[in-house]
DNA sequence: TAGTTATATAGCAATTTTGCTAATTGTCAA
DNA sequence: TTGACAATTAGCAAAATTGCTATATAACTA
């Protein structure tokens, strides 16, 4: 398992959620990646930068520290590297995190 | 419902994490407290500093952080600021967070 | 009133975070 | 081989975070 405070402060940051967040429904931002489908292979840096408006060198700190973080994993296809959601990481965190804070949920 | 960017920094440190941890059960860290019951009333700020070892106005300003996010109310009662946890506003974040990112847990 | 205790605020320093540009590496196409 | 594009790495500056001490405020006690 992944080491926690990397994940706590991966999801300390607006971009880096709203990253997840587009990851999880790629096709609603990224229908226009043409070298790989965006939902079988998954989002390139240098789109998600643009979609940020972020230089591709902050994006790409970006995605490092969600890799650390172990909440997507990025595979190298050619020229690009391209970004999925961990599915099975965020659904660890979030257990861990209502377990641990013992956080009773409606 | 209180500001998600503040909920999220609440949470980016170890410190304030094991600070809600403990107001789950004051009474395993705090049965000495004799001004007031830690349960009903809440644990006070410099025997939260005293545990962690740090500084009682650095203790301060992480419970400032904890009662901006929401997670902890914080009622004066003489000399004494007594923390607890609110509990409402964990269980509102903690769904937030899943529902936000939608994470699908086991 | 003077001293003690608990907390909060102010101000400082060290560290971390977050952005950038420049330079490097890797891949591909002329 | 050269040029392009995508990504990473390095290095820097601005901002935020986190700790401290000193000081101020509030509440109590002798």
């Amino acid at each position: 398992m992944s080491n926690r405070e990397d994940q706590v402060k991966a999801l300390a940051n607006e971009t880096r959620i709203e990253v997840l967040r587009l990851l999880d429904r790629p096709m609603e931002h990224f229908a226009h990646q043409e070298s790989a489908d965006p939902v079988e292979t998954g989002v390139c840096v240098q789109m998600l930068a643009e979609h940020f408006g972020i230089s591709q060198p902050t994006m790409s700190r970006h995605i490092e520290l969600l890799k650390r973080a172990g909440f997507i994993r990025a595979q190298r296809k050619q020229k690009w590297t391209y970004c999925s959601r961990d599915e099975t990481a965020l659904a660890d965190y979030a257990n861990w995190l209502k377990s641990s804070l013992n956080i009773r949920t409606a």
